[in-house]
DNA sequence: CTTGGAGTGTCAACAAGGCTGACGTAATAT
DNA sequence: ATATTACGTCAGCCTTGTTGACACTCCAAG
């Protein structure tokens, strides 16, 4: 398996950022970054006896209104077993309405109520209060490398998920 | 609360990359990318009846050998018992060894055995090759933003505790 | 020497949120 | 008519997090 630990060769010091010290500085980056970037929602959703998944569902539901379970499990990547649990109470709780589709009436529309939408805004503000602070605080430039570099780490599948995200959205 | 919907005052197009829909595709990136980097060592993981909590212990203890399971409990952010438990199955496995401390016999030092070690290269020989591709595809500018936003992004103990990693590493 | 407190380990009980498998129902496709 | 798709649901299991309670070892202060 490729070693990478001394980029001497041809290169040379244009590599020095896939050393093996660099790859695990960056792990324990994005390990760090996550509990920081997944924290103030946490908090807000605790009071609220909601977890992450329903962050996640409500998140994705807010981003493309309309969608269909299917759709949605397969931006998640869980079970629809997983999805549905958290749907049935974000439902009962008037949080999410489920409407049966015109064309295909096996089809679930799924959609926020105003409340949906106030969580929604609630918890994207936190989350979006601390991405701010760090891009500020990082300049363009390295915003721009984020991007970049987690688009790149991204798994296809996942990429065309975002990808296409990225342009209805704007 | 901040809007940020239309950066269209003093400073302008600098701030584009402040924009909510900005700051939405940085909190989806995040939320692909961070599947994309755990999928590789979660599929070994599965194979050995571990999980991620077993990873993020070897991964540690392997980067600061003969630290304390207290330490280790403030690095990974649980309480002792879901630690301990982790522990007790990576030490019956023989992957982990718990020495008692020479100067305070209270304490246990922490050491991965060669197995455990064998183990954590393969977990993340797996990770830093995901991690090596989307570096070398987004390029040292890139990378370099990548990490000052993920550092920028970080709780501030956590970011004392990276940097604290950082030394002792490399 | 006794006592208080820190560091550690362990037991029990519980919850969130993943998973699989199986089954039912309605609607669509073949 | 039959097969397939989309969805919901029940039951059961796993990992990994949580609290609370308790015991043990050891160091240090009184």
């Amino acid at each position: 398996m490729a070693d990478g630990r001394a980029p001497t060769g041809i290169g040379g010091e244009n590599l020095l950022f896939l050393t093996d010290e660099q790859l695990r500085q960056g792990s324990e980056a994005m390990f760090f970054a996550y509990r920081g970037f997944t924290a103030d929602p946490d908090r807000i959703l605790m009071d609220l006896a909601y977890g992450r998944a329903h962050h996640r569902a409500i998140h994705f539901i807010n981003r493309a209104p309309g969608t269909t379970v299917n759709n949605l499990l397969n931006i998640l990547g869980v079970t629809k077993q997983s999805l549905n649990r958290v749907l049935r109470t974000l439902i009962a709780d008037g949080l999410v309405e489920s409407k049966v589709g015109r064309n295909d009436k096996r089809e679930r529309h799924l959609h926020l109520t105003d409340a949906g939408k106030a969580l929604e805004r609630q918890l994207s503000d936190a989350q979006r209060a601390r991405l701010r602070a760090a891009f500020r605080e990082a300049g363009p430039e390295a915003v721009a490398g984020f991007r970049k570099v987690l688009e790149a780490m991204m798994d296809p599948e996942m990429r065309a998920s975002y990808a296409r995200l990225r342009e209805t959205g704007g």
